[in-house]
DNA sequence: TATGAAATCAGGGGGCT
DNA sequence: AGCCCCCTGATTTCATA
């Protein structure tokens, strides 16, 4: 099942990821490949799932969400209760990340959020999960790495993000 | 200094990630917004650093990495410290995500690796960063929710990639 | 599978509103 | 700022090895 991918397509995503840009003429220009071939083998990339989408990268702070929220949560256990845990958190507006973890906790899950409130909102929404017993949450001061695109926005609704931009036009940071 | 996004770009960013392409063509087609509207306002979003690069998502199962690893990592206190740590730290091979907490930790770093050799590897190399005492690591079972794009590759070596399809491979997920 | 050449189509710019 | 229209050039296809 295994892609096997072998060193030329290595070397095109790391020229996708040196340069970035997935375009075909500059993968071309940098790796001296052929623009047929390595649509090619794009397209084969593409075509075995280790591509996914082409999204451009977001920041986050740009769009209002500012805040980082770390929480551990700690759940019941039982018969594919993670699993329907898991896809609950996932769901929870705000909530870009989901880690199912062995250990002390249960679930790590990573959120950015536009204002104290929504913190609060969060914590209140994750801990009314059914088999959700108990969390404990860290803010980020700051995120010194991380890549995030586009389809994180579908954590959000719309009018969050508004929102998020009408506290930043008012907070001075202008 | 805030951008200020409208219900205009919010709408054209949300239509990239439900579609999932950030083509002018589709985001004109689901919006109803012209073309050289989307152009305009596109070009506005990168020049205001909202969108930064389009890259393509990545599966990082896919690649070889299928270990996910979270660690919490208390370091000295002091002038500076806390930059430059997160600096090394972002440096190592295969840390995917390093955020700087308040808190009983310091930083939180989540990591994908390949075997288990990559784990204590990574584990010894953190902790031989000057200023950092002690940490704290688990093991993600799975991944619930993530979005990571190409750019993640940086974190790693061609060479180390490569070694983990040979290891795909003979594994038995063929 | 890999490639060169040819055809297609999307992206980007000019200028008017 | 918004938008129509055209042109350029990148993407994709096709035929061949």
């Amino acid at each position: 099942m295994s892609p096997t991918l072998d060193k030329r397509d290595i070397d095109i995503l790391f020229a996708i990821a040196e340069q970035q840009t997935p375009s075909t003429e500059a993968i071309h220009q940098s790796t001296g490949i052929p623009k047929s071939t390595v649509h090619y083998r794009l397209q084969s990339l593409k075509d075995d799932g280790v591509l996914t989408n082409d999204l451009y990268e977001l920041d986050r702070e740009k769009l209002g969400l500012e805040i980082t929220v770390i929480s551990e949560i700690r759940a019941e256990y039982g018969e594919g209760y993670h699993e329907r845990i898991g896809k609950q958190l996932g769901e929870v507006e705000g909530i870009n990340q989901v880690y199912f973890t062995m250990g002390d906790t249960d679930f790590i899950i990573i959120a950015r959020l536009s204002s104290r409130d929504d913190v609060e909102e969060l914590i209140g929404k994750f801990e009314s999960i059914d088999g959700v017993e108990r969390s404990s949450s860290k803010f980020a001061i700051s995120t010194i790495k991380e890549n995030v695109s586009v389809s994180n926005l579908q954590d959000y609704t719309k009018e969050k993000l508004l929102d998020a931009q009408d506290a930043s036009d008012s907070d001075g940071t202008e």
